[in-house]
DNA sequence: GCGTTTTGTTTCAAATAATGAAACTCGGTT
DNA sequence: AACCGAGTTTCATTATTTGAAACAAAACGC
């Protein structure tokens, strides 16, 4: 949520107000925004305005209310099929998901957070945008510590500092000298598990996704439940994922998957 | 495509800039941009350096080019969830998807766009383009008609200035006047049939979405292929679909889905 | 190699748009 | 009728944006 820390303009200035909006997670008044915000009240007031104007917003004259704008439905369409791994991923996955029934995520870095752009559910028929657009810390999930694990290092260390370090459950790291030492061997073993770290009763297995010259584009898991299985039971999986992400990291290098640095 | 008639400030001219970017549907180097810009080289330069530290854009440094960026992804996730119809909207398109067994679209309008915000899809056997996100044209779809039959006489007047009438098939209409024809009839019968007019060997059959005050705020529609039915037996479908289209337009008035003038 | 063109980046004074304290309007209360 | 809070407008001040021009750096041609 705290973001842009040398805001760019006026424009930069309006995106941390769309960041705002988004952050309520529902409709939200021009009241409730002003009381969180560095802005003064007719500041705020014309950035609303204007975002509502373009659509990036959306605003309900009846009950007074600002939410998201479809407009950014729209121009997500084109990021998630031009910028994110989904689409070089989707047959990847689709193939994997016939050997394996469990739920796999595909997930990306975007300033910082975990992004999870794609999810294939083995018992969900319902098109992704519903999943793909959440994000999750970094710090708790099987894709977030392995994509942490083979990030440049100064790009590691800024995205550590970033980290909150919330207490999700009794397994959560809870500090950056736990973490970045697992960290360590997540990058020797090339592998990373998520134990209940973020949310009791669900672990997983993440492999990392690396373009030829070992950079980090994403990751991808095996997610389930310890109703079900254990870790055991994973990392019998472990081949099939890697060898998966390991094709996708390969046929994103073909394509033109824009890279982090 | 065309955009913003009187733009609203420096904001305005930046989402200009992210539409251009969109409408490429492929990386594009700065010079591409250019070409095609209002805006003068170091203006639209600012503008894409602006946009890309904001991850509105992604830039890849290797190759010179701007895709759009992962953080509409997780902007467009909140819109998604909180002011579309499609959380809405969900456990009918479940509900009727167990009766009838085809693609079923649910949209809305996003600025006289017809905008796709869900797709419940019962096999993958063909392809319709349509996925959450996904912009198709008013003018010959189903669920475009019968938006268009059911706006406000004004905004319909609007829309339809903003058709573009390309012929994607012979079915296609190709001017306003046969289409407002259809479009009156249309809103008698209260459904809407997209007869291979946008593509060949696609038919679909459309409801409008309603509030108690008939205001449109969507549509929903069954989608086959010729292979498979012809129009006659989508007329079957036709009272399921209507009423969970009635039952979405009502659960969507209690709920707070906003309403377009 | 060396001039030439194309493409991307920076400069800087002028033009413009954003800013915010204050004042105002409009419902709803007391 | 006076008060209050939320939303909106005004307007002089200030800060940003603007774009012609110049500059740098590749890509090209020969």
């Amino acid at each position: 949520m705290y973001d842009a820390p040398h805001a760019d303009g006026t424009v930069g200035k309006a995106m941390q107000v769309l960041d705002q909006v988004a952050s309520f997670e529902r409709p939200v008044r021009f009241s409730e925004l002003l009381a969180n915000s560095p802005f003064p009240k007719p500041t705020l007031y014309r950035f609303v305005q204007t975002l509502a104007n373009q659509g990036m917003l959306a605003f309900d004259a009846e009950r007074q209310t600002y939410s998201m704008g479809l407009r950014l439905v729209r121009l997500a369409h084109a990021a998630w099929r031009h910028s994110s791994l989904a689409s070089v991923a989707r047959p990847f996955i689709e193939a994997l998901a016939e050997e394996i029934d469990e739920a796999i995520h595909l997930a990306q870095i975007d300033n910082g957070h975990v992004l999870f752009v794609d999810k294939y559910k083995a018992t969900d028929k319902f098109d992704t945008l519903a999943q793909a657009g959440k994000i999750a810390p970094g710090y708790c999930t099987g894709v977030g510590k392995v994509i942490l694990a083979f990030m440049p290092e100064r790009a590691q260390k800024r995205a550590l500092e970033e980290q909150s370090f919330v207490a999700y459950t009794p397994n959560t790291h809870r500090n950056q000298k736990t973490l970045a030492a697992e960290l360590m061997s997540i990058r020797d073993a090339r592998v990373a598990y998520d134990r209940e770290e973020h949310e009791l009763g669900i672990i997983s297995i993440a492999c990392p996704i690396l373009t030829g010259q070992e950079q980090v584009v994403g990751a991808l898991s095996i997610a389930t439940s310890t109703n079900r299985y254990g870790i055991d039971e994973l990392k019998k999986h472990w081949p099939a994922l890697r060898d998966s992400a390991n094709s996708i990291g390969a046929q994103a290098e073909l394509w033109q998957v824009p890279v982090w640095s």
